[in-house]
DNA sequence: TTGTAAGCGTTATCAT
DNA sequence: ATGATAACGCTTACAA
């Protein structure tokens, strides 16, 4: 069942059948009710690739999973993914997914009309991916900044303030010695809250050993092996700031090992991306995080894409949001 | 640059430019390379959209994400889809997500030519999906298995050997109380898994305390509450059965609260799907696990799916493989 | 308000 | 081995 057989049983043109279907306003609403009840009786549905060759446009957006860095190792993704998905789903739009590892695929992708725009997650403090994207004007908003000056349309959260404000917390509660264990160096997020951290400290007139800062995957191995690498040091923290949920439920683990209590012995703080497998709240020692769910940014992210692709300015689309400081149990003011 | 343009520039008939592009053997060796040349350094691709409705194929395989069950919830879903969508990348095929809750989705996909057939996860014991999409005898491959009768194809693991197996190690060590934190009661792998662990109990002629076997999701949150619950009971277990790793970290988190200790007073054993997240090797006591990849599913899959939309046969596309039994230092003898 | 007809960019069928 | 030309199923000027 195609137009032109509705349109053949309805005795009507093709033209006013797709007109009534697409709800344009020139058709009278006689025949548009009409059609639109033989179309649904006769259960006509209009074959994507023949309209999207008609009208240019996708009707999706794409997302390409990178072989060698770990966006398809995480968790996180899938709370992304929910928030992205979802959004699109109810304007009808499709979200596409594919791996690769370099430049090529955004190229064929947005050169063969596959996708109407990109999202871009985990960039680099300077990603090749937006400089290319730039430079065939191909829609694209990353999730996340990078010290890249062309404008780009961005959604981020404020991570430099985020953990500025908790090694605050830290610093308020008495705590001297604060390790840092960060996501990779080279990704944009890691950069910006090793800023934070370290103009925190800075304003409190504390040195920064870099021999606390360690950065790294982010998985529940990887937080035990810092963990135990940083209780080993002659000076051990008191306090431990975490980028991920993950990288503490390693910690958690090792702590115990040692003998440590959280929130007793050593304070812990945590970015917590509102995975909605791991709640934090509900921790058996509730953990004090900087709180913003990732699931947000994937719908916001979803919005922003659908109306770059309409022809939005991209100076329009650049917001940071805050994340929230939510002080749980993990921490006290330092033992002396 | 479309195919108009190259043919032009090429003084060759778009039909010719066409078929030299697609390898087909009836065009000179000689007209190929310069065809292929020009089309390197003009940077021609062949637009999709018009490609698909030229040819009828959608390019693409479909997931729809089920807003109501877990599945966006799942971590497990992102290996499943890393081996899933590597996989169809290599052959240049994409995976398109959606979002949904109803049969419609499926439908519209399906009659549209959006997609060219489905993953059909985590399915109930009798999943509407597979009637629905075996009706319109359309493309899909199941992840799992269900108690349906028409012929479908589908990849799954052997659940309940691989539970019968794990539960009579615990029996052979001497536990008589063995408890089960199975996944949702509707879900066909929750099912298999019951239906081993049942079946081990009877052959070693123990009784099977229903207050044992606990079904629900399969979080972190979750395991705990159920361990908690277990170990309330007036005669708590010895032994414990998990259906995922998640399960365990919220196991494990209550059995320190307990003051009990893993593969000392309790033995533990979970399936483990081989998340990159989360290794159970690692684990402070090394887990004892049922394992299976899911990342090798998702990689099986693609090729089923593929070789399903090129015409094979239905009935040899359904495999079983085994989950090995891998002992570790979470199941030890029964204490006494 | 409706119809005619020209695209959209491929692939596939038939000739040559 | 190559070229015309007709699909593929829809949208959208342009006419009426």
């Amino acid at each position: 069942m195609n137009l032109k057989d509705l349109s053949e049983h309805l005795g009507l043109s093709q033209a006013t059948v797709s007109r009534a279907l697409n709800g344009y306003s020139t058709v009278s609403p006689k025949t548009r009710d009409k059609v639109l009840a033989a179309a649904q009786q006769l259960n006509y549905r209009p074959n994507t690739s023949a309209r999207r060759l008609a009208t240019g446009k996708a009707g999706a957006f794409g997302m390409v999973l990178n072989q060698t860095d770990d966006l398809l190792n995480d968790p996180h993704f899938v709370d992304f993914l929910a928030g992205f998905t979802k959004e699109l789903a109810a304007m009808d739009l499709d979200v596409v997914l594919t791996a690769a590892d370099g430049l090529g695929t955004y190229r064929r992708f947005a050169t063969t009309g596959k996708v109407d725009g990109f999202v871009i997650s985990a960039p680099k403090v300077r990603d090749d991916r937006i400089q290319a994207l730039s430079e065939m004007n191909f829609p694209f908003v990353v999730h996340g900044q990078t010290e890249i000056q062309t404008p780009y349309a961005f959604f981020d959260i404020a991570n430099e303030d985020a953990f500025f404000d908790a090694t605050r917390l830290l610093i308020n509660l008495g705590h001297q010695r604060i390790a840092l264990i960060n996501g990779q160096a080279d990704t944009m997020f890691a950069r910006q809250r090793l800023t934070g951290f370290q103009r925190a400290l800075a304003q409190a007139g504390l040195n920064c050993d870099p021999g606390l800062i360690l950065h790294g995957g982010m998985s529940e191995d990887e937080g035990y092996r810092q963990t135990q690498h940083l209780f080993t040091l002659p000076q051990p923290p008191t306090a431990v700031l975490c980028s991920s949920t993950l990288l503490v439920l390693g910690l958690t683990r090792r702590l115990r090992d040692e003998g440590l209590e959280m929130g007793r012995d050593v304070s812990v703080i945590s970015h917590d991306d509102g995975l909605s497998s791991m709640k934090t709240e509900n921790f058996s020692v509730p953990l004090t995080v900087t709180r913003a769910p990732i699931r947000t940014a994937g719908r916001e992210i979803a919005k922003m894409l659908v109306a770059l692709s309409e022809g939005a300015d991209v100076s329009t689309l650049q917001r940071i949001v805050p994340a929230d400081l939510i002080v749980r149990a993990s921490t006290s003011a330092v033992l002396r």
